[in-house]
DNA sequence: TTGCGTCTGTGCACATTCGCACATAGCCCC
DNA sequence: GGGGCTATGTGCGAATGTGCACAGACGCAA
C-alpha cells in the first residue's frame, strides 16, 4: 500500500470532502490540522474534531457509510499523504493490524466529538478557546499557528468579538501572544490549567487508543 | 450467538456502564432507551447520544478501546438483549455481514455525537427539547414517554426551569401534553418543525446507514 | 379524605453571549 | 511613505440561560 502514498501540499481554506459528497481518497495529515465542520442551513458553522498527524480523513469509507454529513476543511496548511480510498478499504478488509488500528482511531474521534459536545454545553468561551488552542498545537510541530481569530470564531461557533476577548485575557495573562494571524503558544502548563477538563479527556483517550503511533 | 442472548429487564436509572470501566456484556434494547452521558468532574451531566433498539451499547468493545469515559444510563425502562462481550468480539472478527452492520451502526451514532455538538451550540434549549423528544420518540413502541423535566434537565445539560418553559411552550402550542413525569406527543409533524434541523440530520443518516434493521 | 412527597410553575438578580456599530492598528504594495 | 485592506479592540442594548427561593398542584397511600 504504501508505494500508493501521495504527499499532497494541502492550502489554507480547502475543502477535502464536502458534506454528503463520496469519498474518492482519503489523506494522512503529516504537519498539516484538518478540521471536521457541520455547516448549518443558515451558514453557519461548529467544528466537530480535528485531524492531524494523528490520525485520518475519511473514516466513513471504511465504517460503510462512504458519505458524511461534515465538510473537511484545511484549518492548518501543510502535507498530507493522499490515498485511493478503494485501497484503503482493501487493505481495511484483509482485518489486520491496520484495521485494528483505524478503529481505535475511530474509537478516539467519538471521544474528541463527545467532548467537544460537553463542552459546547457547560463551557465558557474563554475555555473552549484554550482547549482547542492545545488541541491544535498537540497538531503541529511547532508552537505557533497560523489563525485569524475569526476563522477560530467560525470553528468554536461562537462571535469573532468573543475570540477577542477571551484571547486577550490570555494573553494578558502570559499565555499566548498574538498579533495579526499569528499565534504563540508560551506556557503551554498554565495554557492546560485555563482549559477545561475536555481537553484532558480527549488527549488522555487518544493516548490511551493510540499509544504506538509511528509516522505512515 | 443467537442462543446466547439473554432477554433482560431494565429499570429507570440503572447505570449499565460506569466511565471507564471495562465492559464485560453489550446490550441490544428492544424497547428501553440507554443515554450515553459524560459526567463532569463537578457532577454536572450532559448526554452524548441515545440508542434504542436500533443499536447497541458497547461499541468501545469491538473498536478496540475496551472502555469509554461516559456512563450508559437507562432513560426509559424496558427491556434489552444482553450478550458476553467476548462473543461478539468473536464474532465481530469473523469480518461478516454483522461486522459491517455494526459499523454502520457506529457510524450513525458518530452522526448523533457530532449533531449533539452543534445542537449544544447553536440551538436554544426550545428546540432541544423537541429534538430530544423525536429521538426519543423514534425508539420507543409507543407515544407517550416517562420521564421528569428534571431528568430531561440532566440529559440535555440545562437547568429544570428551562426545560419547564420550553415545555410549557410546546403544550401551549397544542404539541405535546404532560403531567407528572408523562409526556404524550400529540402533533408529531408539528414537532418536527419545532425542532431544529439536528433532529432531522441525525433521522436520514440513521436511515441511510441502517435500512434493513429487523429485531435481533 | 387527608396528608405528604414529588413534580411543575414563576419571579428576580446576575452572568454570559449575541448583534451591531464603529474605532484603531498592523501589514502589504504601489 | 501613504493608501487600502484586513485584523483586532470596544462599547452599547437585547436575548438567553443560570441560581436561588418559594408557591402551587397533582397523585399515591394510609
Amino acid at each position: 500500500m504504501f508505494p500508493h502514498l501521495e504527499l499532497v501540499p494541502l492550502e489554507l481554506g480547502r475543502v477535502l470532502y464536502e458534506s454528503g459528497s463520496r469519498l474518492q481518497s482519503v489523506y494522512f495529515p503529516t504537519d498539516s490540522i484538518i478540521s471536521l465542520l457541520y455547516v448549518m442551513e443558515d451558514g453557519g458553522s461548529a467544528e466537530i474534531a480535528m485531524v492531524g498527524n494523528e490520525g485520518m480523513v475519511g473514516i466513513a469509507l471504511f465504517m460503510g457509510g462512504e458519505t458524511t454529513p461534515n465538510r473537511a476543511v484545511v484549518q492548518s496548511a501543510g502535507h498530507a499523504y493522499k490515498l485511493r480510498g478503494s485501497l484503503l478499504k482493501e487493505e481495511f478488509n484483509r482485518s489486520g493490524a491496520l484495521q485494528h488500528l483505524l478503529l481505535r482511531y475511530t474509537q478516539s474521534l467519538l471521544t474528541q466529538m463527545a467532548q467537544t459536545a460537553v463542552c459546547n454545553r457547560h463551557h465558557s468561551v474563554h475555555q473552549q478557546l484554550a482547549r482547542w488552542l492545545l488541541l491544535s498545537l498537540d497538531r503541529l510541530p511547532t508552537n505557533t499557528l497560523l489563525m485569524t481569530q475569526e476563522l477560530i470564531a467560525n470553528m468554536l461557533g461562537v462571535r469573532r468579538e468573543g475570540v477577542t476577548e477571551a484571547a486577550g485575557r490570555l494573553q494578558s495573562m502570559g499565555l499566548i501572544k498574538y498579533s495579526r494571524g499569528r499565534i504563540t503558544v508560551l506556557d503551554r502548563t498554565k495554557l492546560e490549567q485555563a482549559s477545561c477538563e475536555c481537553y484532558r479527556v480527549v488527549k488522555r483517550e487518544s493516548d490511551r487508543l493510540l499509544p504506538d503511533l509511528i509516522a505512515t
